[in-house]
DNA sequence: GCACTTTCTGGGAACGTTCACAGAAGCAAC
DNA sequence: GTTGCTTCTGTGAACGTTCCCAGAAAGTGC
């Protein structure tokens, strides 16, 4: 209660040692478990650790050791996205499952201003992680080209353009695209628009450009639309620009299920029905798609399996192997939008 | 490309010492940007830091210290909610920016096996960081016990039931419950159920309370329904449930947003019509409140907010100050779904 | 020339571990 | 009794910083 500004001193491995009378080296040998001690000094250590209540010191640990086993993991996201993006808690649940078994901490730095970016920067640098995984990196990052400076073990969750020499994991972007508007147009729509968004990252430009060549010839410039977010909002928005510009439009590709949920409210608010006026599909398998009626038709992205990948290829490099690039496969989920 | 495993070894303070031709301790001086030290000497040292690759070692920094300038921040959350509860985003952009601010670095750790749990305290011990903010604790949750017996500043998000020693900040979920459902009443609805969620923790039993004290004599149990997480599937067999139970019935106090406009879609899909036929009423104010048609009324939490509360309250204690508990302001936000 | 202050630099000690090595003790084999 | 092996323990050195003190150098005032 009264916490006297005291800060009782930790106990330290020689407090220990001493209370069992025994040396620092027994004691760090008892902590450790290691072989070679016998079993009336492992009892006299472990009681001397209760009485006194040491805890080891990591920092200490860390310096000697030259090494902390714990990975970094930034998220440099903006705001409103790090609200709704289903796929960043898969990305990080997944990482952590893969880091968790191989005995490491995982610890999330978020990124929001340029201050954070610099501290972030130090942290890395410090020797307080082995390696890091960044997810979502965008062109021109400074992030990346801090981690590429520093030439720690790292890994991106998505190729930032541009910086070609860092190992990442990714999805095939522009081929999911083009499977999933492919089917659209096999199922009867001629006149197809595309609500695209976050052109600044490789997903946004991967699938226009899955769109674009899947139209071939048919491609109609005017009938793609651009927004800065995946966000509900420019799906609703997009839709009404798209239903202006075309009112016999009857097929929509979303770039993210946000987006087709947006676009698909727009629609019926404007009396058409999905999918027999128009047809929607979405991108992410999120719980955007079984929310809206109908269901999205959507490409499943295995975000999970992702943050793994990642982990596993920071783990690679830890171990002196050779880190490759790892295209993870997406899946089509046919339901009833389209 | 070819790191035939020779892992260079870091630069150290000695070799920029070396390298400028000064000692030691000047160049620490240089690098922390102390006083007293001649225009050329921090030249040559600049110069000698940039030839040598120098970046400092936080370990041995945070040894000789005894202080990691670190805030871990604690996700205990179940999987379904870290990929959907927008709350979690905000509260730890909000602590971060108090943090930041402070000069800190937030640390988050995430939680999701028992392994983790144990390898979170540890970290959490061997200080890596100066203290710790958990958010959505639960009742019995190991890491709340292991925090309080680390005796390092922390602070809840959420009060703990049983665990009424650990400082924490939160809302007055009883009386915001208490002034939203009152409002129900106040309209005209009669007979008002509620699709009650998450007992085991604070937030979702004090609603409950607010729920049954506002209506008082007219608190009918067969009108209560439980369920473990705040979901949407929950507010849709929720709704039904109630339905058959009451078909009359004539409002309804969601436990949260996301359980709301499960409700709505269930009330929708049955014909009803909202706010005419049932009046529904949410908590959180998140991104569901506006998705919904039409717009939920609800109770705005101010979770960045909490964490800026939460994280001030973890820098007094390090400050050596007392803390104390936090309740912050809720306000009900009208709109037209009651 | 002397005393005093201010500015600047160097280096010993400490932070709390782990690691490597030396050596003691016990036992078995000859 | 000597040799060799295994098990166990203690201790010096190292990890890379920061802190503190001593002292040099330079400036100021008499």
């Amino acid at each position: 209660m009264d916490s006297t500004r005291v800060r009782r001193r930790r106990a330290t491995i020689n407090d220990v040692a001493s209370a069992a009378g025994l040396s620092r080296g027994t004691v760090s040998r008892v902590v450790n478990g290691e072989k070679y001690v016998s079993p009336e000094a492992k009892m006299a250590v472990e009681s001397a650790i209760a009485q006194v209540g040491y805890v080891r010191n990591s920092a200490a640990r860390n310096l000697v050791r030259q090494e902390s086993r714990a990975i970094g993991l930034i998220i440099h996201e903006p705001h409103s996205l790090l609200f709704e993006d289903p796929n960043i808690g898969s990305i990080l649940l997944g990482a952590n499952s893969v880091l968790s078994a191989a005995d490491y901490q995982l610890v999330s730095l978020i990124i929001d201003t340029a201050r954070d970016s610099r501290r972030v920067a130090d942290y890395l640098r410090g020797g307080l992680v082995d390696g890091a995984v960044i997810i979502s990196a965008r062109t021109s990052d400074p992030i990346a080209t801090a981690v590429r400076n520093l030439k720690i073990p790292a890994a991106f969750v998505g190729h930032p353009p541009g910086t070609p020499d860092i190992p990442y994991v990714g999805i095939d972007n522009v081929a999911a695209a083009q499977t999933i508007v492919r089917r659209l147009l096999d199922t009867g729509r001629t006149r197809v628009g595309m609500i695209a968004c976050a052109l600044d990252r490789d997903s946004g430009q991967d699938r226009l450009e899955g769109f674009r060549t899947a139209l071939g010839p048919a491609f109609d410039p005017d009938l793609v639309l651009e927004f800065p977010l995946y966000t509900y909002a420019a799906g609703a928005d997009g839709m009404a620009e798209l239903l202006r510009r075309r009112p016999d439009i009857d097929g929509v590709f979303a770039a993210s299920d946000a987006v087709a949920a947006g676009a698909m409210a727009t629609l019926q608010e404007q009396g058409r029905r999905v999918p027999d006026d128009v047809g929607i599909v979405g991108f992410d398998d999120s719980s955007w798609a079984l929310r809206c009626k109908p269901q999205l038709s959507t490409v499943k992205q295995p975000a999970d399996l992702l943050g793994r990948a990642a982990a596993e290829l920071v783990l690679a490099q830890i171990e002196g192997n050779e880190a490759e690039v790892r295209m993870l496969n997406t899946s089509v989920v046919w339901r009833e939008s389209a």
